[in-house]
DNA sequence: ACCTGAACACCGTTCAAGT
DNA sequence: ACCTGAACACCGTTCAAGT
């Protein structure tokens, strides 16, 4: 069935095919995605150039949906903002963080979440030597606890005596609420640490 | 050649292949450790489970290389002395961080160090619900950062017009220095807010 | 322009065979 | 006990062939 009329892929198709993929939990890859949409690996290699381009896609597709392009306001609730629409795309669809970890972005709505960022922090008087360090702060933050919700349920399996850990991981909360209640208290950290450091500056 | 009188392979030899493998940039896999030691994939098999237990083999290594076991004293010491040992094994290490992240550890030294740092913060006044829940923040900080250490040089590339973010990308310091000076005004955050929640605590 | 099918150079893992 | 070599079921990617 060579050269349909109507085509049978594009990069939307593969991109929603790659995406249920990941969200089901099921290993990606290349054949995986065409095995979903019932046409040969090869197929692909016309509408993309790899596997690392269906993860931009994939990526590119979640900014559109979470990236909250409109928010305006004080510079601590664009960085509260941004922190938490990441927060609710890494808890929906936590299987995708490991792959896109480590990549340069380009994805043009991704850029334009993090350049409001840049923006907010920079109209706030925050030095621009500082902004994107703080931007880094912001990402590594947001990554940390984006693979904290996407790590096993068991963490740690403590196969020797412990003093202490031992004691506390049978009994502990699991998964996605203890995760949130972590993300909640180092959210709150994060702010009032930025909050005193942009007064510091301001001092200067 | 086989069954050679004096066995050529042993855990130990093979986590230094794996370790000269990775600190090299080199891809990991079951197959280029074989090929480092000279010797045929399935080999490895007589000593090891497969490729996760090589990476657990890796992180052991790495655990009694820089966990700080003695480490004592004041808990917020404790905690510094921890995250600045994982800087330090994730700055030297930096390949190794996509390999480790989001699996269970069972090594026990890496084990060690997390016992003590629960004990350290439990010890302080930290209520046990609290203490994983910090485990889990201080944790995602260091993984946050060493990822951001691992990054690519270039972690965003704009294409498209930005306001603030193309302006500050070209001039901006790059790799591990602005990696370190972020990862210490995260620190300093950190340590500000976790002593504050201490207080509060208290206060009960 | 867009799909197939064969091909290539890889993976990780298993297992019988050899000493 | 410990290594080899063949085998298996996978990868990602390229490319000629077909319409």
């Amino acid at each position: 069935m060579p050269r349909p009329r109507t085509p049978l892929l594009s990069t939307d198709r593969i991109a929603d095919a790659a995406m249920e993929l990941v969200d089901a939990g099921e290993p990606f890859g290349v054949n995986a995605v065409a095995r979903r949409l019932g046409v040969t690996p090869s197929s692909l290699y016309n509408h993309v150039a790899g596997r690392d381009e269906i993860i931009e896609l994939m990526r590119g597709r979640l900014g559109e949906q979470y990236m909250p392009l409109e928010l305006d306001g004080p510079w601590d609730l664009v960085v509260e903002g941004m922190l938490r629409a990441e927060r609710r795309m890494y808890a929906e669809h936590p299987f995708l963080i490991p792959l896109i970890v480590g990549k340069t972005i380009t994805d043009p709505t991704v850029i334009a979440g993090y350049d409001l960022l840049a923006t907010a922090l920079s109209g706030a008087g925050f030095p621009d030597d500082d902004v994107l360090e703080i931007v880094a702060i912001i990402d590594a933050f947001s990554i940390g606890f984006g693979l904290d919700l996407a790590s096993p349920d068991e963490v740690w399996r403590p196969e020797t005596p412990t003093r202490t850990l031992g004691r506390l991981v049978p009994g502990a909360q699991r998964g996605a609420p203890r995760s949130d209640r972590a993300f909640e208290s180092g959210l709150e950290m994060l702010l009032d640490g930025l909050r005193l450091r942009l007064a510091r500056t301001e001092l200067d």
